[in-house]
DNA sequence: ACCATGTAAATGAACGTTCATTCATTTTGT
DNA sequence: ACAAAATGAATGAACGTTCATTTACATGGT
C-alpha cells in the first residue's frame, strides 16, 4: 500500500465519520475533535486533507451527491417511453435512499441548512439534468402536467425524503410492496 | 401598560428575533448575544423569560406550531364531503405558509434538525389530529387511497414545504393560479 | 543487507475566539 | 423606600485552527 493510498483511506474515513456524526446529532454536534477521534486520526491531521471545516463539509456533500446521481441514472438510456424512463429513474432513486440510508439522510440534512455554500449547492443540482429532460419530453408529448419542474420534483421525488425521515425515527417502515404504492402516488401526481 | 404586559412584549420580541436569526443563517448563527441585541434587551434579560437557549428554541417552536395549526383548522367543521374538507384545510395550510413565511420557514428548519427535542416534537404532532380524521373518513368511504397517513402527508402536504423553500431562494414563485394547480397535484396523489 | 539522510505525514498541546450563562450592580415602577 | 426587572462585564467551557515536534517512509550510497 502506497502512501497515497493510505491518504485516500484516511480521507474516506474522515468523510464517513462526518456523515455519521452529522446524521446522529446535527452539524452543531460534529466538532472537528470528534470527527478526528471517530476517524482515528489526530485533530491536526484533518487539515492535511481539508482546508477547513467548511471545505470538509462541502466535499462530503459533493461526494455524496455524486454517489446519489450515479445511482439514480445507472444503466439509464432514454427509451421511447417517457413513463418507462421515469419509472426506472424513480426506482433507482428510491433504491439508493433505502440502500444508502446514511448518505440519503445526510443529503436531506444539507438541503435545509446554510452549512453548504450556494456554489456547492448549484453544483449538486446540475446532476439532476437527465431527470429534467425526461420531464420536458413528457410535457412535449402531453403525458406530464405542464407545470414548473420544481412542482414535479416537489410531488414525485421530495416525498421520498419525508418517508425516509419517518423511517429514521421508527414511525414508518418502507417495505417492498409499499414502494410500488408510493411510486403510483408519485406518478399520479405528475401525469397529465 | 402593566409590568406583565411589558414582559409579554419583550418575550414576543425575543421570539421574533430568534425566528429571524435562525431563518437567515441557521441555528449556529443565532447566538444569544445577537438575539438579545435584535430584541433590544440585554443578554442577561433573556434568562428572565427562558431557562436556557434550548428552552427558548423549544418554546418558539411550540408557539409557531400552535399558530400553524390554528390557521390550518380555522373555521373548519367537518361537512359531509371529505373532498371539501380536505380542500379547505389544504388551502388554509398553503395560505399560512405564504402569509407567515417566516414562521413556516422556521418550522421546516426545525423538522429537519435535532435542535428541537423529541418531546416538543411529539407535542407539535398532536396538532394535526383533525387532518388525520379527514383522511380516515375518506378511506372509510373509499375516496382516499388506503395507505399510511405518513404517505398521504408526504405527498399532499410536505411538497408545499419544498416549494416554499425554493421560493425562499428565488428559484420559484408561488402565484395564485399556481396554487390551484398545486392543489390538484396534491389531491390526485392521495385520491383513490 | 544495512544504515544515513531527506521528505512527507501525523501528532496533540496550545492559542485565540466565540458562546451560553451568571451575578453584582443599576434602573424602573409602585 | 422597596421590590422587581434589567443590565452588561465577567466566567469558564468548547470550538476551529495552528505549529513545533515526532514518526514513518522512501531513496541512495556502501
Amino acid at each position: 500500500m502506497t502512501t497515497t493510498e493510505k491518504g485516500q483511506a484516511k480521507r474516506q474515513s474522515l468523510i464517513t465519520a462526518t456523515i455519521d456524526l452529522v446524521n446522529n446529532n446535527g452539524f452543531h454536534a460534529a466538532p472537528m475533535s470528534l470527527i478526528a477521534k471517530r476517524a482515528s486520526v489526530a485533530a491536526g491531521t484533518i487539515y492535511r486533507y481539508f482546508e477547513s471545516k467548511q471545505d470538509l463539509v462541502n466535499q462530503v456533500y459533493l461526494e455524496v451527491k455524486e454517489a446519489f446521481s450515479t445511482s439514480a441514472f445507472r444503466d439509464y438510456t432514454p427509451t421511447a417511453s417517457v413513463e418507462d424512463d421515469f419509472r426506472t429513474v424513480w426506482h433507482n432513486i428510491a433504491a439508493f435512499k433505502l440502500r444508502e440510508r446514511d448518505k440519503a439522510v445526510f443529503l436531506s440534512q444539507c438541503d435545509n441548512t446554510p452549512m453548504i455554500d450556494e456554489a456547492s449547492r448549484q453544483e449538486g443540482l446540475r446532476h439532476l439534468r437527465p431527470l429534467l429532460e425526461i420531464w420536458e419530453r413528457g410535457q412535449a408529448e402531453g403525458l406530464i402536467r405542464p407545470v414548473s419542474p420544481y412542482q414535479l420534483y416537489a410531488f414525485s421525488i421530495y416525498p421520498i425524503a419525508f418517508l425516509l425521515h419517518m423511517q429514521q425515527r421508527d414511525l414508518y417502515d418502507i417495505t417492498q410492496p409499499r414502494i410500488d404504492e408510493v411510486y403510483r402516488m408519485a406518478w399520479d401526481s405528475i401525469k397529465s
